[in-house]
DNA sequence: GTATCATTTAGAGTATACTGTAAGTCAATA
DNA sequence: TATTGACTTACAGTATACTCTAAATGATAC
């Protein structure tokens, strides 16, 4: 698949994506023009990293995984250590964002019942 | 409370405080000697700006309420518009990071038994 | 009274993550 | 065969949100 269509599959700009092979998160082969091909391995790839970054990655973090990822099966450790850390801080980030749906409920209910206030004097 | 006082209360340096003023994110009463003033509702003030902040509010998105905030009462129904907005905009938000979540876990425990077949062969 | 520290302003610099341009090659279609 | 479109590279530009510097003034401490 050439990086257009590979664009369009994965929502990705073909901008963002050679800057992303530049950064090192994508191998990409080439075919005997040099051009980019992607597989359908790769498209789970860049949403994974999608996923990643959605969830306040880094994409230097990223970098590392992807690094880790390329060199092979004696990595998965350190790669296991990676993704535990960042579902630690997704989990912390969700209760954070819990603490403050709180609140923003509260200013809500605050604002609906002062505008009642001023509806009804 | 000066300028300095109210960064290490806030958690906020004085560079961002002063930023924000700039970008009519805060109002801020000045003394005689024509230094910043700020009071204890600035405190409460500030520490919803950073709420908004981290849960994905743009500066731009968060000066449109300030400037509503500072035209006083009348702006009431536009400014709770606003926060329902965003209170619908980080509850999807939280949605989507539970199913980055679960899908996170997957490949954790994927990865937590690959390493231990590798352990024992 | 002078040194030190906080404050002021305008404006320049930084980091992150793209986003787009320029100049050129290559291949398929009308 | 000419043109359209996709591709290549290197590098410049943009947006966001700070972060810092320079130069000056003002106030407090010893």
């Amino acid at each position: 698949m050439t990086i257009g269509e590979f664009s369009k599959k994965t929502g990705m700009s073909t901008y963002t994506l050679r800057y992303y092979e530049n950064k090192k998160l994508i191998v990409v082969l080439r075919d005997d023009k040099g051009r980019r091909v992607y597989t359908e391995k790769d498209i789970e790839w860049v949403q994974f990293i999608k996923r990643l970054k959605e969830t306040g990655m880094k994409l230097s973090e990223i970098q590392k995984y992807a690094l880790l990822r390329y060199e092979g099966e004696k990595t998965m450790s350190e790669r296991l250590e990676l993704l535990e850390k960042h579902y630690h801080f997704v989990v912390e980030q969700q209760k954070k964002w819990d603490m403050y749906l709180q609140n923003l409920k509260q200013k809500i209910i605050w604002y609906e019942k002062e505008i009642q206030k001023n509806k009804t004097p």
